[in-house]
DNA sequence: CCCCTTCTGGTACATTCGTGCCATTCGGTG
DNA sequence: CACCGAATGGCACGAATGTACCAGAAGGGG
């Protein structure tokens, strides 16, 4: 019983997530929350307290729903056992078009990590939400035999968020997978390569 | 003569920046910049012509600024012909340092790549900024002998973006360095190494 | 059946916003 | 000196905003 309003509730959360991919952060308002949901206005305030906890609650449900999304994937390909390169193409293939079939959300994700600058909630959540994605990060790293998972998971996680940041922000539509393989490729294979002696810093300079 | 105006101009831009760092970009208002600058509320609309304009004009000049010290910071590291290690240290100083002193323009940088997500003006912006950090990467990655400097170098700046958007998203202030440094030392003495022979998928996954 | 909680949808209001207007001052030029 | 464009600053207007309020529909439990 009464299970109707959880389900309004969620409505209204996509049509502010599809609002902030849209249109930005700044364009969530409880009237254009309220048209883009079709809902009358007093909905949006009805099922949240206020403007910024609607917004805040987005941006959460955008982060589980990714690293859910994460989890599953890694969960699938952890298994294979592949290679570097094997490795950069699936991750490639599932990131970008991933990218082009809601980029809102993960431009809502990114505007997650830059509310989290300012609000302290948010910077808890963007501190767990890392931390998964450096725990799948370090299993793909095991996977391929990184000689350093735990450091290896910090650098692929830093390369992804910048690789996909860049799709979004200047790439064309949709050549993503052409950009990301190759960088994807090139990084996994360096990583994954095993030092045979102890790396020594002037060591790994051409003469 | 007249050139009193520029200077107000320029003054205006300066507390618009301040401004998106603290309270982000929606909180970029005539009235809030007129106050964070000092001036009376019509000298915003005197000197730009609309509040999307101001904003416009701001993230461009972050963007300027921000290439400029790229450039010149690059410029003094490359003729000493440092290794991998060093070039990590380095790098992981300077950037660690300029977040801590001043995160507001960075995060002003992070609010434009999103902007740029649905203004055209921007995007071209930000491939112009991306396209010169690729440069100077790339010179870096030269210097330290990578066998594909264009490759390595979009490696390279989408891992810098990553780890700098998580200092500012998740980051205890000014534990920076700690956690860029050696994350930097790992990919570079990664991508530095040479290839004895050519990369073999399988080959480098180990057994 | 009635009641009471949950939910709906419409409206009202104070506040804040972007921006246009205009009188005034400044500072260099003729 | 007079002049004129550049710059200033106060103010007002219409539009949009967050939120409170309220009258009622819905629908399951007594």
């Amino acid at each position: 019983m009464y299970q109707k309003g959880e389900q309004r509730r969620a409505h209204i959360l996509r049509a502010t997530l599809r609002l902030i991919g849209a249109r930005g952060a700044d364009a969530v308002t409880h009237r254009a929350v309220a048209e883009e949901a079709c809902v009358p206005l007093a909905a949006t305030t009805y099922y949240f307290a206020s403007k910024e906890q609607l917004l805040e609650q987005t941006l959460l449900l955008a982060a589980r729903e990714e690293t859910e999304r994460l989890e599953r994937l890694v969960g699938e390909l952890a298994p294979l056992s592949l290679g570097p390169c094997e490795w950069a193409a699936a991750v490639a293939a599932q990131l970008s078009t991933d990218l082009e079939a809601e980029p809102a959300k993960h431009v809502a994700l990114f505007e997650l990590a830059l509310e989290a600058t300012r609000t302290a909630v948010l910077k808890e959540e963007v501190r767990e939400w890392q931390a998964a994605h450096l725990r799948l990060a370090e299993l793909g790293c095991r996977a391929v035999g990184s000689s350093d998972p735990q450091l290896d998971a910090r650098v692929v996680v830093a390369a992804l968020t910048g690789l996909m940041l860049e799709q979004l922000s200047s790439g064309e539509s949709n050549f993503g997978e052409a950009v990301m393989r190759p960088a994807l490729e090139r990084l996994f294979t360096q990583l994954a390569r095993e030092s045979e002696t102890t790396v020594e810093p002037a060591a790994a300079r051409i003469a």
